[in-house]
This record gives structure tokens, C-alpha cells and sequence, in this order.
DNA sequence: TACATAGATGTAATCGATTACACGAAAGTA
DNA sequence: TACTTTCGTGTAATCGATTACATCTATGTA
């Protein structure tokens, strides 16, 4: 119903010029003090609401930024997402949620339709490292659209991230069941060619060196992130000739898998075997029987990937500024892993 | 780096206007099967990218909604955004996200903003029915942009709603709780001043009546969504002179944290008392003892309320069709409530 | 041959806001 | 008095794409 008011229809309400309209709602200093407060008056009156689309299309900035990640029905995602968002609503900006669902092809569409979109940065968790065809991320660098990785992140020359210290998480956890006295710990380990996974991979690892243990490949288990994963994780571990006593899972839903299956073969935890997850997701604190797990402050990735953002969107300047953020992880003990 | 590559690019180097050029990319029927041809081929030589601003701008169309919810880290507003983005996704709209934590101001401040965006409709859960400053919504509704209430719905003419029978999922529980054996059903209230819950409170008293139990008002307990106020809650009801043996809650962490209480008073469940939660929360399901709830169907409540939207986007009518679809809610009953 | 018609393309306005440049009037300076 | 500044506004181009209308050419028809 309502006339869609311009600045125009203010300039011929009160026979003045667009342009001066304009430089008088924009504070410009060459404005008469009584022409600025008659047009603002008249603004407010009739109702003016700025036109953001012209805005954008005369500046170049949209102020929206684009957020990828593989779904946002996760825990984790959402609360980085909520970090995001509350960092950059003060500053203007929109947040537009896109979602690959783990495809590489819906992360390059998802890429080239948010730089259509004239997003002023995108911030994102990779979806496949191994990802060749990123004729789209070059097409984002070569448009000099700020990216930031969280999370999930991709050695790109010159793109900042922020992700967490995966492989002190591992560390820190295998040293923790070592320290309850587990003697063969076994590993549930995600997607290799991500980083954070072999990170965390790596991280066990190494606490196993450095604490006199062998390290067996036969403990090492790959899974998909999935409660029925860890189950069948479990089904094969204790087939093995020497079945370890303690899991260390990438995956909160695989180490529920896992607790699952040992439960159902009445085998104790944590008397006999100690599990512990990562990812701190809400359920290993709420279950009967805790479970142990390391958190990765999603809520301040959120926050301090909009921060990166935020410092390289003003930067004229075509010196990249490369920023690798590492956030501490903070491994949460529980009932899953405490013998004492 | 790489210029951006306009239509008036492709046409210098062609020797033809704009005109044309834009012509041949829509497909315009009175082209030149030859040009379209030549211009579809060099437009892709020089990587020719529409500017979606100056298609916003000149059709008034962004290809943005907004979706406005009190907070995206709850896995059912999430799971409700990833339905609304898959459906419109392919539809090529983008989505923006919104946070009010419950603020009717902020609220207003982003009904403002999105319209303020050019977005092309906004799909909402309401955060106040109370909310009187509604000059946010008039100024929505006099824009003509689609507006969609989803689960928080509020009484506006002409507006649709995609929610669920509330009422249904309040009395199919409590019949579940009284069908088991349970006398004395208490009720773990929500802010009555939004419908859903009062709606989950009538279920639940009409239930009670419909099958000759008395309803006493000292066994409705309000309470936030979380697990402390599930304990104090508890707290209360057992002081009462006649304590109730079972407890319908409006929110499953609320009913977690009463189930937490009474385990911590060595009360059995579900042997001498019953509890049922709503929304399936996924620990719920997760827990050794997994909780009874009712869910929601998030996925396909957001799907629904992208579909209302695409239908009345593209109707240039004035007439507003206001559409209500209420989908039936889904009792899982589990453990915490199985006495058989 | 003369004229209507269809086909292909060009011209220019439009969406709404910003801004470099131009211009006239008032005020300051010598 | 004559000339330079300063101040406040107007003029018009610009961002990139779309599209009503105009124009021109080639073809069809009587």
C-alpha cells in the first residue's frame, strides 16, 4: 500500500534537489543547518527509509556476509553461526546461511552464488580440502572479497582462520586416559584429508609416543560422524586379539555409539573401558553417564572469525593480510573416563 | 584484481549495446540466434557475472528472506532454518538470519532492518505476542512483503502460520501419562503469553478432564526452558501435601533437570513416577534413560513455511490468503514414562 | 512497383542513492 | 570599488541491468 518514498519525493516536497537531500541525511559539512533539520524532519514525516539496494549497487558493499558451512543442524555450526552474527549485527552487516551438506559441488555453487550476491566476505568451514576444481575460491580471492576459514580451514595463501588447537586436543585427552590408567587406547578418527581430524589424530598419537605406548594402526578406526559408526566401531575392536581398554573418538555421536554397544555387552565404563568424544556437543553433559569431551568454544569462533573479518574488510590496502587464529581447546572430564 | 566484467563490457568488445547483450542472456525470443550464440560464448570467455544488485535494484526484487528467530544455536530453530534454506534454495533465495534472545526490541530493530534490505519476504517464530509497538509488523504488512509466522505464531489479519497442533501434543502426552497409571500429573508450564504454550497447557488440562482426573492449579509449575528450573520445579512439587507421581513438561530441559532432581532423591522412574518433555531435543532420545517427548517435525515445518512463502511471493493480487497450516505433533514415548 | 509486416537492434529512461563539478550569492580583503 | 573566498545548492554522471519505444532492413503481398 504505501508509496515506497525516495529521497526524491522529499526533494520535490520541499523544492530542493535530490543531492541536497541526500548530503543532508548523510551529515555531509557543506549543508545548511536549517535545510539539514528541515529535511530530516521531512524525512522522518514522510516515513524515508533508505534504499539499502541502491546503496549497495552505487558503493559496492552490501553489508552481507556469507556463511558456509556443511549443515546448520548441528550444535557446533549453529553456535559459531550465533557467534557471527552477534559480533557483526552491531556493525550493519547480515549473515546469509548457506549449506553444502558435505558436497563439494554445493560448496563451489555455494561460493560463486554468494560472490554474485556481492557479499563483503565470506566465512566459512570447508567442506573437502582435497577440493580441485576451486577455480571458485580463486574467483573470491581474485574479486577481493575477504575469506576466513573456522573451523575446518584450507591452506590458501594470504586467507586467515581461526580454527582450534586440534592436536593438543587429542594430546590432551589420550594423555588424560593414560593418566586413568588405560593401557590400550583406541581411536575413532573423521575424515583424514580434513585437517582438524588428522590433527587430532596426530595428537593422540604423539601422547602415546611420549608416554612409552605403542601406537597400533589396527586401533585406529575411521567413522562417519554417526552414533551407529561407533557402535560398529566397537563390534570390530573387540575382535581384535588384543581389544583395547579406552576410545578416543573425533565424534561425540561415534563415542555414544561406542558407549551404546559396550554397554549392551555389559562390559563397565569407566571401570573396564574409558571413552571420551570431542566436540563438547549438549548431550555428553546431560547423560546419566557424562561423557567426557573436548570443547572448541564455537560461540567465540563465531565471534573472533567476524573480528578477522571486520579487520580485513577496511583494509584498502591489496597487502593480504594472513591471520591464523588458534583457539585453546578445553578438554571437559567426565563420568565416560573418570576410574577415580 | 579481475575487473568486474558488466553487459557494457561484452557489448564494446561486440560491437552491439547493452541492450542486446542483455537481450541474448534472457533468452529474449526477438534476438538474432547467431548473436545470442555470440554473446552467450563471449559472455562466458570474459567470465561474465551478473550483478545481482543492479538486477535488485531495477526489479525490486533482492532474492534475500529474512528469518527471524530468538536464537539459531537450539536444534530446533536450526533444524527449522534448514528446512526454510533447502526448500528455497533451489528457488535461488538466499537466507538471512535474525536473533532477537527473546527482545521485543530487538525484534522491531530487525523487522526494520530486513525490510530496510529489500527482502523479498521474512519468515518469523515471535518472540512476544505482547509486543504493543507493532508499527514494525504494520510497516511490514503495508510493504506487501510475505510475512510467515512458524511454532510462534501471533494474530494478524492476513498473515499464514506454519505451526503444530500444540493442544494435540498436551493431551496425547498426558493421555500417554495417564494410560500408564499415573494419578497426579503435574505441568512444567511455558511463557503463557505465547500460544504454544497455553496451548500445551490446555491440552494437558483437557486431557485430565476428558478422562476424570481433577485438575489442580498447584500442580502447574512455570518455568524457563532449562534444566535448573526442571529441579526447582520438582523442589516444589514434592513439598506439596499430596506430590504428584508424574510430570508433563513444555520444554525437555526442563524435564531433564526434574528427571536429574528426582533420581537425585532416589526416586525410580518410571516405576514410581512418569516423565514427559516436548521437542525432542536429541539428548532426549540419546540418554540411557531416554525421555518422552513430543516433536515438532522442524525440518518440515521450516520446508512448509518456504512453500507458503513461494506461493504468495508471485501473487500480484492485493487479496491476501491467509493460510494456517498446523501439522501433527509426534509423541515418542521412551523410558522415562514405559512402565510396562 | 508500392506498401504493410516481421525481425533485429539501437536509444534512452528507469530503479534510488551518491558525489564530482559547476554556479550564484554573500562575505571578506585590499 | 574590484576581486577573491566561502557557503550552499543545483546539474548531471554513475553504479549495472532491464525494457518500452523507435528505427532500420529485409521480406511478403497485392
Amino acid at each position: 500500500m504505501s508509496e515506497k518514498i525516495t529521497i526524491y519525493d522529499i526533494a520535490e516536497k520541499l523544492n530542493i534537489t535530490a543531492a541536497t537531500v541526500s548530503r543532508a541525511l548523510n551529515n555531509n559539512p557543506k549543508i545548511k543547518e536549517s535545510t539539514r533539520e528541515l529535511v530530516i524532519k521531512t524525512a522522518a514525516a514522510m516515513n524515508y527509509k533508505q534504499n539499502k539496494l541502491a546503496l549497495a549497487l552505487k558503493s559496492g558493499r552490501s553489508n552481507n556476509i556469507g556463511v558456509i558451512v556443511p549443515r546448520i543442524d548441528s550444535n557446533f555450526f549453529a553456535s559459531v553461526i550465533r557467534g557471527i552474527e552477534e559480533e557483526l549485527h552491531p556493525h550493519g552487516y547480515q549473515v546469509i546461511i548457506c549449506q553444502t551438506h558435505e558436497s563439494p559441488k554445493r560448496e563451489n555453487e555455494n561460493l560463486y552464488t554468494l560472490i554474485d550476491a556481492q557479499v563483503d566476505g565470506i566465512l566459512m568451514s570447508v567442506t573437502d580440502v582435497t577440493n580441485e576444481n576451486d577455480g571458485a575460491f580463486r574467483n573470491v580471492l581474485e574479486k577481493n572479497v575477504p575469506l576466513i576459514f573456522f573451523d575446518r580451514s584450507k591452506h590458501i595463501d594470504g586467507v586467515s582462520s581461526v580454527t582450534i588447537n586440534d592436536f593438543k586436543g587429542g594430546y590432551l585427552t589420550t594423555k588424560h586416559l593414560i593418566n586413568e590408567g588405560c593401557r590400550c587406547i583406541a581411536h575413532l578418527s573423521g575424515d583424514q584429508s580434513l585437517e582438524i581430524f588428522k590433527n587430532r589424530f596426530l595428537g593422540y598419537k604423539q601422547a602415546l609416543l611420549d608416554n612409552g605406548m605403542i601406537f597400533k594402526e589396527e586401533y585406529v578406526i575411521p567413522v562417519k560422524s554417526m552414533v551407529e559408526a561407533g557402535k560398529e566401531a566397537v563390534d570390530i575392536l573387540l575382535q581384535l586379539e588384543t581389544p583395547p581398554d579406552a576410545i578416543f573418538s573425533s565424534s561425540d555421536f561415534a563415542a555414544l555409539g561406542a558407549i551404546q554397544e559396550l554397554k549392551e555387552r555389559n562390559i563397565s565404563i569407566p571401570k573396564d573401558f574409558c571413552v571420551a568424544g570431542f566436540s563438547n556437543e549438549p548431550f555428553t553433559k546431560f547423560m546419566e553417564l557424562s561423557i567426557t569431551s573436548v570443547d572448541q568454544s564455537p560461540l567465540e569462533m563465531g565471534k573472533m572469525s567476524a573480528r578477522v573479518f571486520l579487520e580485513q574488510v577496511d583494509k584498502t590496502d591489496t597487502i593480504k593480510i594472513e591471520k591464523k587464529v588458534v583457539l585453546a581447546p578445553e578438554l571437559h572430564i567426565r563420568k565416560s573416563s573418570s576410574k577415580n
